[in-house]
DNA sequence: TAGAAAACTGAAAACGTTTTCAGTTTTCTA
DNA sequence: TAGAAAACTGAAAACGTTTTCAGTTTTCTA
């Protein structure tokens, strides 16, 4: 079933099918009527291949992420596949290795499947011109960290939050409530950004309120699983069971500890509190429900798509920054 | 860059190239290290448009979805990205809306992207042969329910749990636990498959331990997410108080209605208790945890993919049950 | 060492579109 | 109503691969 076929059956050229495909005005009302009624009886649909050819160029977005396990990312990667299925995109996602480098791994895919443009997903980000792997596409980062090597800002497009200033406000909310002994739960060392971005800020806050940093309230675990955070927490607590507050760099981490506590016998938040930075659905219904900054899940896939498909009609680049939201649970009050 | 940059470049003709390209055993060995060597000198990547139009086929497979929303499916939907990428395929995923036929949307994108396989993903699944949509090539109907239309079983494959037989089961564990109050909390009405499955389980296992069916502890949702849980919790409180157990049919549902519950005063398990299904990661961590069964997906995604490249491969089409894992939380107990 | 077989290589056709260019038909203007 | 302009249409080239077929080179056998 291809054009040709749908040109015999209605009787004009297949230039004319795809005129009325490509809504070219240069047809007949009439022609483009019988055209259409054909497509409609044959069941026939453009091969993308071909079509992708010789526009040398696809209708495909592609996703480049490295792991999928993460809650948070899943759930900006659906709002990002909305998006596109919206836009009249299809999307490609593409996972990489903890190992790999996304802008290769980006470049190639691009090449290969003849991409339209590229949402790079959550990572580390290290871009520096003149490297040998270039994507030629336009391309949006949208990831937890406003770093992105030695690029130029103004050449590439991005979604982000500022994770120092996120974590700077977690903490100065527990310091307003009064604490001074307050812990953190961070994650793997290896993924720089997030977990160092965020660490900065936490020490920022304290030093700022004039509270003295102390190496043994920094827990940090090897990965963001919630079995880890389990694990560091409950180790934290071997060390330090005076703490009063509990900063934790995600929701899945915070939920996790508030369990550990939990059993430990540490109440939360009568003899610890606990923040974290996040906001997924289900820490609205954890006992007591988590103290979280939420942050936008759906805008940032959402302007992620928007900004990229702008860009790929001619638009200029755009750096957005978006903002967490508080959302006050209950794990959040003075020590005693 | 294309082949024939490669071929102009390392001094052979393109058919050369291709065959290195494609593994083709008629190629000098020393041939070959020379084309090699073009080929990552130059950075060239073969342009997949091209390929799949000669071959009638992509290496791509689509995967059909109704709404992304739904976290066990995202994680399944993660699992069968890893698989894919394994296995050497590349996916595309396709979001439809509620009201879309989802044999008509795979048909559809299976001959424009020239897929070379489907998965269709968690729905109700209803394909009639001689129907004007047809899925021409291999497919895993991948999801809640096993019931598949009229067509024949053996036509298709098929990754799926019993949905009838495990709600029977977590039902069966209350009432062995000496409940015979037992609410159920069930999920939209409009989505046969599930809903109707497990609320079917569920009656025959009262009836079977001779409970006689009571109309006031059917809760139906509107929905599945968290917020409707809560409400519908609430609700059924307030219309019976005494029930001495709930069944919810998802994780997520469960946890909501155990922190409706406890909003209400009503403890878990001492008042109340609750079990679910699926086994969701932060099921473990609520406090109490969440006693579940264990949907696999890790399993059921990893198994699709291999199922359907098996099939895209020569091999019989496969129906494959999975069974759940009962996870003992701490929100079953004996009423008092 | 001659001849046959095996190994290797290249030219050309094909996949199904889009697009350019030239040609034909229709509509409009004076 | 003749001529020009506008609207419409089709032929053919092109996109970058794979694959077939024929041809050339190398290796083996007697």
């Amino acid at each position: 079933m291809t054009i040709k076929d749908v040109a015999e059956y209605s009787g004009v050229s297949i230039s004319t099918i795809s005129r009325v495909l490509n809504n070219h005005p240069d047809v007949r009302e009439e022609v483009r009527a019988k055209v259409l009624a054909a497509i409609k009886e044959l069941h026939y649909v453009p091969n993308s291949s071909a079509r992708d050819l010789v526009k040398t160029q696809s209708d495909a977005i592609g996703i480049v992420v490295r792991g999928v396990e993460n809650p948070f990312l899943t759930s900006v990667i659906s709002s990002i596949e909305k998006a596109i299925s919206n836009a009249g995109y299809t999307m490609v996602i593409h996972q990489i290795g903890t190992e790999d480098d996304e802008v290769s791994a980006g470049a190639g895919l691009v090449r290969s499947k003849r991409l339209c443009g590229l949402i790079l997903l959550g990572g580390r980000f290290d871009y520096t011109p003149g490297q040998t792997a270039t994507i030629e596409v336009p391309f949006v980062c949208c990831t937890y960290t406003n770093s992105f090597g030695s690029l130029d800002k103004k050449s590439y497009s991005s979604v982000f939050i500022d994770d120092y200033a996120e974590a700077y406000k977690a903490v100065k909310l527990l310091i307003e409530n009064g604490h001074r002994k307050i812990a953190i739960l961070l994650g793997a060392t290896d993924d720089h950004s997030i977990s160092e971005l965020r660490y900065k800020g936490y020490c920022d806050a304290l030093s700022d309120a004039g509270i003295e940093f102390d190496e043994s309230l920094i827990e940090r675990t090897q990965g963001y699983s919630m079995k880890k955070a389990y694990d560091s927490t409950k180790r934290l607590y071997a060390r330090r069971d005076d703490f009063t507050a509990l900063f934790a760099i995600s929701d899945s981490m915070g939920i996790a500890a508030i369990k550990a506590l939990h059993n430990l016998g540490v109440r939360v938040p009568d003899d610890c509190s606990v923040i974290a930075i996040d906001g997924i659905e289900v820490s609205k219904y954890t006992i007591p429900a988590l103290t979280t900054l939420i942050q936008p899940r759906k805008l940032i896939g959402h302007e992620a798509v928007r900004i990229l498909v702008d860009v790929i009609k001619g638009k200029k680049n755009c750096q957005l920054r978006v903002e967490t939201e508080l959302r006050i649970g209950e794990t959040v009050a003075p020590p005693k």
